[in-house]
DNA sequence: CTGAAAGCGCTTACAG
DNA sequence: CTGAAAGCGCTTACAG
């Protein structure tokens, strides 16, 4: 049972005080080549890792920065996690992945908690975590940095990575235009999730654009999951005439939407076209795959976590979605 | 910017000095009942909450351990995280999460450099990290504790939780042959991975069982991905006679078999009954749900976080699976 | 370019 | 039951 070897050890056998060796591992100026290369040489061989909880405790910063989410859907999590945590780790910090609860009345004693404990150096987070006030007010009153993953609330100020929620709809609802449909259907999202709304005015929009009517009718709310899917899908296919095209806010409620459909022995998508939103995992392994806008999940947290440690002085970013046509999208019925 | 309190700021106020505190907070006895009190009762007041780094460097123990992975599946890792993370939160230990390379010549170093960069207390390995057994001896040698989540090799040494892979397969093929399949197919999962051994040594002990034949003919290779499972279905829908159950080896695979069965216009399941494994939330997106095995991960994530932090002195767990039977199996076609 | 001193916020080992 | 001293492994601020 050997254990780690120190600072000292490294310098004792390199031959130099301890701060010499301190100032290689920090990448400082004013080390003669030799010196440096010296160092270095003998911190490979011992395999030398500075103590993190020492650094910390004597420097200004820790290194370590957390992602706050509270999202129950695993693909997005996963890749939010594997964005933020690869541009961390290239960056030289470590990244605390912390579950929490945005209901709970002590989330923002939680969250603090957290930042005194482990000495952060600033947060990632993402929604919905990013609409909760009464913590961003209380990092703003810390002076702690902070950026937000797909912001709805307080669009505008501090750091954020973002995608444009109502092109994205758009760009759906026209590719249903222009392949024949004008009765589209809209599931939408719950209203506390403010890309939901997003979507919803997209699809407003562009059927504005296009003379189409607005029919109230046609918009049932769900709640992204795959249950509230099939219930909205239920209730739109009772509407007379049919909706001959149905868009749901995510990919969760457009699987919901398809199970319905086959359960009805629905022509997909010769009687009927269904669309989703996110491109998670679940859009192609469903059948007919579904066509959907892929949003740049990873890009986002990586953009972020950019945004926060990079130093370039940039505070947001804006990435592109992408329409995805698959094959549960097709020609309107005559 | 208020920056956080210190143990001696408790101290001063509570008017004792700062070593008492350094006993409230772990615990300690030998502390009267009205210090402790009083003690308490700043450290709520001031929101105190003790640096880990500094408990880190004095201390004998970090109260940190990490959780490896390399599993492309954002539902697994997911599950896995969830329920370590809660039982490490609760025995108060900070659990770091992180992703690995299997197959990369310096995992050894590298988690080893985490080991001492982190001062971890332990490790818990998911699979495929339960199977590097250059890794293994490594902590051995370190003489680290460590625990493995569903481990293939070296299953009967060492910490472990685990669920038994052959007899849940044998569950599966029993419901296929009791609902009077007798050409029931295999999809299995890369030879890698040992658990797609157990669970094509549980198929075939079962149709043993039942004096079925094996027949190697049905029986194709996958890699537990979505696609490998459309090509191993089109493989075995090419056998005379055709299968009347395929039973793939996890759910990626049986919703590949799904989308192959549905492109051929194959009834389901009156011509065709599909089986999954491990319960994944694609299992009740597709249509017809999935027929499969529950695989308790989050249970198998906290019994193992239990066994190495618990103290019970218990080294092994075994967790049940659960037959679930949904709509994309039925009686075997006349 | 290099080093000796002080200190970060705690726990450990020792006294009383 | 309570406290004063030493030290964990580094960085900071100061000298030379």
């Amino acid at each position: 049972m050997s254990s780690r070897p120190t600072i000292k050890e490294v310098s004792k056998i390199a031959g130099v005080s301890f701060k010499t060796v301190s100032r290689v591992l920090n990448n400082e100026k004013h080390v003669s080549e030799e010196t440096r290369r010296r160092v270095e040489e003998v911190v490979a061989r011992l395999n030398f890792r500075p103590s993190h909880a020492a650094r910390t405790l004597a420097g200004r910063r820790s290194f370590q920065v957390a992602l706050l989410y509270d999202n129950p859907s695993p693909y997005y999590v996963y890749h939010v996690q594997t964005g933020a945590q690869q541009r961390c780790s290239a960056l030289g910090y470590r990244l605390l992945l912390q579950p929490v609860d945005v209901l709970a009345d002590d989330l923002v004693s939680n969250v603090m908690a957290l930042v005194d404990e482990a000495h952060l150096d600033g947060l990632i987070l993402s929604p919905p975590v990013t609409e909760a006030l009464a913590l961003l007010d209380a990092l703003d009153q810390r002076g702690l940095p902070y950026v937000r993953i797909a912001p709805g609330a307080r669009k505008d100020s501090g750091m954020a990575s973002m995608m444009d929620d109502v092109a994205a709809a758009r760009a759906m609802t026209r590719h249903l235009v222009d392949v024949g449909h004008r009765r589209i259907a809209f599931i939408r999202g719950a209203k506390t999730h403010i890309s939901s709304s997003d979507r919803l005015e997209g699809y407003r929009q562009e059927l504005e654009a296009h003379g189409i009517a607005f029919d109230p009718e046609l918009v049932v709310e769900g709640d992204y999951s795959f249950r509230s899917g099939t219930e909205a899908t239920r209730a739109l296919l009772a509407r007379t005439p049919r909706p001959t095209a149905i868009f749901a806010g995510n990919d969760d409620m457009a699987a919901g939407a398809l199970a319905v459909a086959h359960e009805l022995d629905i022509d997909l998508p010769g009687e009927l076209s269904i669309a989703g939103f996110d491109d998670s995992d679940l859009a192609q392994a469903v059948w007919p795959p579904l066509t959907t806008i892929r949003q740049p999940v990873r890009e986002l947290a990586d953009a972020a976590a950019e945004l926060l440690l990079g130093g370039s002085g940039e505070t947001q970013i804006s990435l592109d979605h992408e329409l995805i046509v698959r094959k549960s999208t097709g020609p309107a019925p005559k």
